[in-house]
Parts: C-alpha cells; structure tokens; sequence
DNA sequence: TATTGTTATACTCTATAACTATA
DNA sequence: TATAGTTATAGAGTATAACAATA
C-alpha cells in the first residue's frame, strides 16, 4: 500500500505535538531562568542575528513593535541583552546577547538536548538512523518560507 | 559513522519546532473561530475523553481549576461544549462536546491536515514513507509517561 | 476533613493608539 | 511625509486565595 501525502500529514499531526510538548516542557524545566517561550525564541533569533533591529525583531518573532520594545526592556534589566543606538541610522538600534545571554541560551539548549537524548536512548541505532533520515527529508520543507505566517507563538 | 542519541536529539531540536510552527500557523489560520490554542487544546481533549471532569481536564491541559473553570465558560457560552452536574457525584461535573463544538473541532484538524498534506507532495513515496516509519519509531517514546510536566502550553 | 468546582482579585503578556525623534 | 522606536492604556489569560457544596 503506498504512503500518500494524506498519511503523512496525519502521521505528522499525530506525533509531532507530543514530541513538541515534550520538549517545551523541559525546555522549561531546565530554565531554571523563569523566561517566557517568546522571550527564549528572542534570544534564539538574536543570536543567530547578532546586531539586529527591533523591527526585524518583532517580524520574525511575531510580536508588534511595542510589545517587543517592552520585552526587550525585561531582557536588558536582567542583563541577557544589550540595546545600542546605531550612528548611521539613529532611529534604530542594534540588539545582542551579553555574555550571560549567550550563556543562559547555551547551557538551557544543551540540557534539553540531554534529556532528548536519554529519551531516545531507548532506540537501536538503525532506528534513530531512520529518524534522522527522515528529519533531514523534512527540513527543507519547513524552513520559513512562501507559506509562512506572522505569528509568533509563544 | 554511528548515529547516536545526541545526533538525533540535535536532529529534533532543530526540525520538530519548524514542523510545529507551520502546523500552528495553519491552524490559526484555518481556524476562522477564534480559539485560542488552550481552548482548541481542550476540545481535542474533551472530545478523546467525554464525560470528562474539570480536574482531570485542568491536569491534562496544564492549567489550574479556576482557569479551566473559566475557559470553560467561554466554551460553554459559544456552545461548544456542554457543561452537566453529575447524579453520582454532585461535586463533580461532566464535559462533552457539542454538535458544533464536533464539527469545528473536525474541520479545524481536516483542513490542517490538508495544508499539510500540500507541503508534503513535494517529497516522493519512498520519502514519505521513511517519514511516517520514523514518526512511528518516535511516537511510543513521547506518549504521555513518567518525564511528563504539568505545564499546557498555550 | 477532604475534594470538586466557582468567585474575587491581581499580575503578566500582548495589542492599539498616541507620541518623539530621525530620515 | 515616512520610519524606528517608546509610552500610555486597555483587554485577554492565567494564577493564588477565599469560598460553597458535597462526600
């Protein structure tokens, strides 16, 4: 019997909110930072793109403009964040993560990551073979692309 | 070279959340009713469990009494779910869906379904149907078990 | 006394509207 | 005028505390 489309999506539909679930609730466990989901995924983007802008910001993320500013103010107090006028455009600003944010971001990805593992301990190595082929068949699907959205989540 | 769980756990962090975000999206977008995801959330449950108690629906969900208590009145005043006494137990009360909470919920999941389904004809069968054997080598892993949190996500 | 659910109240997060400063 | 960001204000959603009814 083939594997249509259909299937898929309903296989998707199935596991792929019990693995989310999962790991949204040691990705909170292991915080131990006290940061909302939005305020995580905020460091995340400002890692990977150091120097950007609020505006940006708040596009990928999906939040509007001053709930963003408001957020960012929270990330600043607590030192995760900087926030710096720009000189060549100085309406704008330019965000990054200080060494703690950086840090923070790091250790609470990396035991999530640990714990998944011990998880998927349980399989043989042909298994988690498949899983990964399959993962990487998936990606490119779903990078943000035409059919993306502007919602941010949380 | 071996694949091992750190390998896979990596594999997971990186493309589980890009698969759940457009599946949240299209939700949302599909949706046309307004729900939130808690409230869609709690169909799904209410509808796997009928005859469900509060309690038992506020632990599942991962939200405390008085707030299930109040986003079931929300339900319940759109009709969507109903909300009865119960003889046995006079303190305890009893959930179900309505005809129409039934349908949004069906046409909510069928047409993300659907959308899903479009993304995934990109692939050919034999990708799919990796796809759906690893989905299913995950799946037992991530059932509802002993590392489970109490948090609902939203 | 313990349990189920509701009501009262407060806090957090997010949005829209109005504003300031710069281009 | 248009754009980047902030401040002011209001509306959801959720929590804790106190309560009512039943077991």
């Amino acid at each position: 019997m083939a594997t249509t489309s259909r299937d898929t999506a309903r296989e998707i539909l199935e596991v792929v909110p019990l693995v989310m679930r999962t790991v949204r609730t040691e990705m909170r466990e292991r915080r131990a930072h006290d940061l909302s989901v939005p305020q995580f995924r905020t460091l995340g983007f400002v890692e990977r793109h150091a120097g950007t802008s609020l505006s940006e910001l708040a596009e990928h993320i999906g939040l509007t403009l001053p709930s963003m500013s408001k957020l960012i103010d929270g990330l600043v107090e607590r030192k995760l964040v900087t926030r710096q006028g720009r000189s060549d455009d100085r309406r704008r600003i330019t965000l990054a993560l200080t060494a703690r944010g950086c840090a923070l971001l790091e250790s609470a990805h990396e035991s999530t990551q640990a714990s998944l593992a011990e998880r998927l301990s349980a399989l043989d190595e042909n298994e988690r073979a498949i899983v990964v082929r399959a993962l990487r068949i998936l990606h490119p699907l779903f990078v943000r692309g035409k059919t993306e959205g502007r919602y941010g989540y949380s």
